[in-house]
DNA sequence: GACTCCGATCTTTTT
DNA sequence: GATCGGAGTC
């Protein structure tokens, strides 16, 4: 077994022993998915495990897909045998083929979060509840993280602390939402993306045949990126393992990033008291990075209470330091950086595909993109809004979804009318009430739209019905690509996309041929075997903004967020936007766990840097297209100086160790973290502006100035005579008021 | 019912 | 800066 001989000792005791419960602690580069891929490989042709009986879960399809690859090298062609996907793929899989069980249909839709929220506001609106209380974004992530932890719309309802909290919360009907939610999803003949985990525990827990089935079918599961699971997958492969007891779970607390989304390191803790005969294995030597790399990410991470213990070093080079660029503006940020690639590209002979720029959130990376242009450098941008995410796909896809699914409701309000067929949302309306109403499904609406609504609207419902039947037909007789083809011309989607000749349309019809054009290679791919319509619509649905990697020219620079470039690594990285508010995120700051994931979050950043790092900020940055004035993140304080150097010119690098630049370096950075911003904020004082009292003002108090805005008392100086307070203002900083004079209102919150 | 214009809101991350 | 929903008009 050659490949064993690549492994250090505690990777090599990580893929031979594959018996019973492992929690393998893998730290930032220490070989994680090597040791995954091999052991799995072990598994195949040491211990000739059927490649059928192995079962392994990732987080993204990309990481799947990679790991097949990387097995099928190994081991060969029987690599594509392998149980091997998302959780919610390969569970979404065995949904399918026991959806009897549960009262769904095996062509359930699975709907995507635009879906489940475009529901959540129609039902809002339906029972005549505010939006503005009852916001869309508010209710689904409500509902989302009741069923992440495995809560019923029954269970919640009849929950008096849930209650309680809805109830101080000011949303006393957030039980009732998500019971229609609930209820409108299954007439829907629809799952959302937490349905594919709850239905599959439900699955579990109800049909113990069902369970047992798969109990023996996976002899070995395989969990990468555990860190990142919920309760609800956590139970899942759980219950998967319990009788065989043949489950190992892969992670790293320090690079926990999705606790947002349900994800709990208490998983870790949890696992080692479920499975106690687990053996643990800690993969600390780091491959991928320089100590001051290395250094500086654990000078970092240290800084967060809850962990687990371990060491991760290095035996490469002591590198570089870490660069730090202040630029006076995003764009001068764009310049700076872009200029430094460039110059580093030119000197060190490196390619485009080298680089990384990573940022925290998505706009950031417009005047990155604008400043990469301007120098010819080119680029990718990873993730963002994807393909699958424009409205001509979805309207396009939304057609043969109804195909598939005529109960899918929001299939049916998103092309209902679409070309123009005169019937408009409030005629909508009229039929899903309808259907509500009589307990019929929506297709059954339809089917007698004559007799339900004589008249104009009955004509056309029945036309548009009409419609529909032919492509079912089309749908369940031909291939996915001519069912799509005929779908996309019967519908007249096409044909109005060919008439619209802006530069949009354009590119809008060529985005549906190329969505044919896909369709085209799913048909074509000899492996396929079924190339049904209902099959492409299966794979799509779970399909994310990475996973569709164009091949063409890949000497790029990679632009992405740090999110995104979780597992990845590039020699030169650039996280740019360190500044407060943006990184670590305003919404983040509320308490020290959210504090903490963003550190991790900032902790994987770091590593993602093989040979040099570079953090940039800038001073100044518009967000929601105003300009607003930025302090240094907290987390460049953080790193310990001895590793980082001052920017004076670029190009020239302090050698390791020099700590007179480090104390000059973080001067520099403390002193922008307290200038007084000076720019004029667009505040308006409402007509209605009136001072309250000021004599309980005490320091942490929110308070309104007509002309400064919003801002917070820092502290209250009581002298008798004049008590001053000391107040920094969102847009205008650090400000001292006579509180005798100044006009200041108090804001509760 | 369709179309146009304006203002509110948004951005944290993703299966 | 972009998108979405509401109000107003035809």
């Amino acid at each position: 077994m050659d490949y064993l001989d690549s492994l250090n000792e505690p990777q090599r005791e990580a893929v031979i022993n594959t018996e019973g419960p492992s929690l393998i602690i893998a730290g930032a580069g220490s070989g994680k998915t090597r040791v995954l891929t091999y052991r799995i490989a072990y598994l195949i042709q040491h211990k000739q495990v059927d490649p059928f009986s192995i079962l392994s879960l990732t987080f993204t399809n990309k990481a799947a897909k990679e790991m097949r690859d990387r097995i099928e090298r190994v081991v060969g062609t029987e690599a594509r045998n392998l149980w091997m996907g998302t959780f919610h793929s390969v569970f979404a899989r065995i949904l399918r083929a026991e959806a009897d069980r549960l009262g769904y249909n095996r062509n359930f839709t699975i709907y995507d979060t635009d879906d489940s929220k475009t529901l959540i506001k129609s039902i809002v609106k339906e029972q005549g509840l505010d939006d503005k209380v009852y916001k869309p974004n508010v209710v689904f992530n409500r509902i989302s993280s009741a069923k992440n932890r495995l809560i019923s719309w029954r269970s919640y309802q009849d929950n008096p602390s849930i209650r309680a909290e809805d109830e101080a919360a000011a949303k006393p009907h957030m039980a009732k939402l998500y019971r229609m939610y609930a209820e409108r999803c299954f007439k829907s003949d629809a799952m959302d993306f937490d349905d594919l985990l709850f239905n599959t525990n439900v699955l579990f827990r109800e049909h113990l045949d069902v369970l047992n089935k798969y109990q023996q079918r996976f002899r070995y599961v395989l969990v990468d990126e555990f860190q990142d699971t919920n309760v609800s997958q956590y139970l899942i492969t759980k219950k998967l393992a319990a009788v065989r007891r043949n489950i190992a779970v892969v992670g790293d607390d320090a690079q926990s990033i999705y606790a947002f989304r349900g994800a709990d390191i208490q998983n870790i803790l949890n696992f080692q008291k479920d499975f106690s005969e687990a053996q643990v294995f800690k993969l600390e030597q780091n491959y991928r990075s320089t100590k001051n790399i290395i250094n500086a990410a654990n000078s970092v991470i240290a800084r967060n209470k809850a962990q687990l213990k371990k060491h991760i070093w290095t035996a490469n080079d002591q590198g570089e330091l870490i660069e730090v660029i202040k630029a006076t503006s995003d764009q001068e940020e764009g310049r700076l950086v872009a200029y430094s690639i460039f110059e580093t590209k030119n000197n060190e002979h490196s390619r485009y595909r080298d680089f990384v720029i990573l940022y925290r959130t998505n706009s950031q990376s417009r005047a990155m993109e604008e400043a990469l242009r301007k120098r010819n450098i080119k680029y990718k941008v990873v993730g963002g809004l994807s393909f699958y995410q424009r409205r001509e796909i979805k309207d396009l896809i939304a057609y043969m979804r109804y195909a598939i699914n005529a109960n899918d409701e929001q299939a049916f309000r998103r092309i209902v009318n679409l070309p123009k067929r005169g019937i408009g949302p409030t005629s909508v309306d009229k039929v899903i009430v309808t259907a509500y109403e009589r307990g019929y499904d929506l297709w059954e609406v339809l089917q007698k739209a004559e007799e339900l609504f004589p008249g104009r609207l009955g004509n056309a419902l029945g036309q548009f019905t009409d419609m529909i039947k032919g492509f079912q037909l089309e749908a369940a007789r031909k291939d996915a690509f001519e069912a799509a083809s005929h779908i996309a011309k019967g519908s007249g989607l096409l044909r109005e996309l060919y008439e619209d000749k802006t530069i949009e349309g354009l590119s809008r019809y060529e985005n549906v041929q190329e969505l044919l054009n896909a369709i085209k290679e799913f048909v074509d791919d000899p492996e396929a075997e079924d190339k049904s319509l209902s099959a492409f619509l299966q794979e799509v649905a779970l399909l994310t903004s990475s996973d569709q990697d164009k091949d063409d020219d890949p000497d790029k620079v990679t632009l992405m967020t740090i999110h995104m470039a979780k597992g990845l690594e590039f020699p030169y990285v650039y996280v740019v936007g360190m500044e407060e508010d943006l990184f670590p995120s305003q919404m983040m700051l509320a308490s020290r766990q959210d504090l903490e994931e963003e550190r991790r979050l900032f902790y994987v950043a770091i590593t993602r840097s093989m040979k040099r790092l570079t953090l940039s900020y800038a001073l100044t940055r518009y967000r929601f297209g105003r300009l607003k004035n930025c302090e240094p993140s907290r987390f460049l304080e953080e790193i310990d100086p001895a590793y980082m150097m001052v920017n004076k010119e670029l190009g020239t690098r302090s050698p390791v160790g020099d700590t007179n630049h480090a104390r000059v370096l973080l001067k520099s950075i403390q002193r922008d973290r307290q200038r007084i911003p000076t720019n004029r904020s667009t505040y308006k004082a409402p007509a209605n502006f009136a001072p309250s009292d000021t004599s309980q003002l005490a320091p942490g108090m929110k308070v309104e100035h007509p002309k400064s805005g919003f801002g917070r008392a820092e502290n209250i100086d009581n002298q008798v005579a004049n008590r001053k307070a000391k107040v920094i203002f969102d847009d205008f900083g650090e400000k001292t008021l006579l509180l005798s004079f100044a006009k200041l209102k108090i804001h509760d919150e």
